[in-house]
DNA sequence: CTCCGGCCTTGACATAAATCAAATATTTCG
DNA sequence: CGAAATATTTGATTTATGTCAAGGCCGGAG
């Protein structure tokens, strides 16, 4: 069985070159919201007039690296959708040790959970570059719901997926050591014919530390545990680039 | 801030001597499905013929004992709500460890999140008590959301606060310590009010090392917690009953 | 009652991973 | 460019928790 699809979605995080959906280079703070809630799929099947309604109670937000988004703690009146950029999720220990639960990148939405219970933040949420968002209010939601069952249906779909790979996530804390987790990480850039994936370039989307937070591990150890990989021949690693020499070994190395 | 809180719900497996929903002496099997359905919050709402067009595809299940209601991979037809007796939600890892994610009591339902994906189960359903089940097939849930918007939104909330305490449970598993993570579960059981829960007494509802498990602890430790526990005069453990001495030190010994 | 088998406890020991500390890289920015 | 700040690596040490092993308890079967 395909050790990475196992390990679930602890590992997401990893992106190819280029993974913008939206334009890069131009100004985004021009483009129209309707836009970009017509391109998410959670919105794709629904009426233009129903889109409207929609970007009617939507807010663009402009976020600067280290900013917060929220706090935990904070009320939830909707959710968020990034743009461009990158948001982390985390929550920290009364000593100040900080956890990183999830990174969200560009196309993909956070808070949704959160929105549908009368409940407070439980993670805050810090941007780990400049990043444009956009905050879709909770009423939109609520009546885009009444209003259309595919939407709903939708809404669940996403929470589902959330929820089956926090379900990954558990999975991978509690039962496959550091560097299992670690190899996890980096097959989850397992394209779906393994054969054809001989030498496989990955790039790391994140600072070290923020990865290692987001593995349960410490910066040193995923240092280590790169560093033991390089050396068994199975990866080489170039600052953030880290290229897969031999994803079969991988692969068998984290299986052990 | 109040600790258990914080902790969220790793620790939601405590029950007072008597949480029954159900009729508990007589014979269930016979008990209309309806009146079952009818009682549970997700339906509350629901007019009777709704409900009852529920209870068509609904199907009873008796489990006993050591059971296996599904394994990890079955594909999902729809969801179950437990009438009686007791299970775990689990993985086992390759080397045959086995953790438990979540137990289950009377009144709660499991598997909703996967029957709204096309996907396998990513965990295995075990009876840990002679149980009865009931098994509401995804074509009537689906059904369900089409007609009833509010019961859609009870379906999103449930999801929600599955996510929620999942996230709770990674949190624990993170960013707490072993014993920091019983103390929470024994917290669980925190009344509102914290004066009126001077000797306040706690009945552990599945085998320690089930809840060992559930903690993501090996059950020697869970023992020796508990035994320090007792030591410092904050607990004391009789069999499967664990009386909280003093609730505000209890906490304190959490908080450092 | 009393014997058996599964659970639980207790002790001794092993170990993965964290922490501490210091040396290098790498990036940021005046 | 070059200095300061930040991120990463590497080594030495500590520590929490797991593992192994043995004994005790308790509840059910006979």
């Amino acid at each position: 069985m395909n050790y990475a699809k196992q390990i679930g979605s602890i590992f997401c995080y990893l992106a190819y070159s280029k993974t913008a959906k939206f334009p890069r280079g131009n100004d985004l703070s021009s483009t129209k919201v309707h836009e970009i809630l017509a391109n998410l799929p959670l919105f794709k099947q629904m009426e233009p007039e129903e889109i409207d309604r929609i970007a009617q109670n939507t807010r663009k937000l402009h976020v600067t690296r280290g900013e917060i988004v929220f706090q935990r703690g904070d009320p939830s009146h909707g959710f968020y959708v990034v743009v461009h950029g990158q948001l982390k999720l985390a929550f920290s220990s009364p000593q100040g040790v900080e956890k990183v639960v999830h990174l969200v990148g560009p196309g993909k939405t956070f808070g949704e959970a959160v929105m549908f219970m009368d409940m407070p933040y439980p993670v805050y949420a810090q941007a780990l570059a400049d990043s444009l968002l956009l905050h879709i209010s909770r009423t939109a939601v609520v009546e885009g719901i009444e209003r259309d069952p595919i939407f709903c249906r939708k809404m669940l779909a996403g929470l589902s997926s959330r929820l089956h790979s926090l379900i990954g996530d558990v999975e991978g804390y509690t039962l496959r050591s550091s560097s299992q987790r670690v190899i996890g990480y980096l097959l989850q850039h397992d394209c779906g014919n393994p054969d054809s994936c001989k030498d496989l370039h990955v790039n790391l989307t994140a600072s070290k530390a923020v990865i290692a937070s987001r593995l349960n591990i410490s910066p040193e150890t995923f240092s280590r545990v790169l560093h033991d990989l390089s050396a068994a021949g199975l990866i080489h690693v170039k600052g953030k680039d880290v290229t897969i020499l031999d994803m079969g070994k991988l692969r068998a190395y984290g299986q052990q």
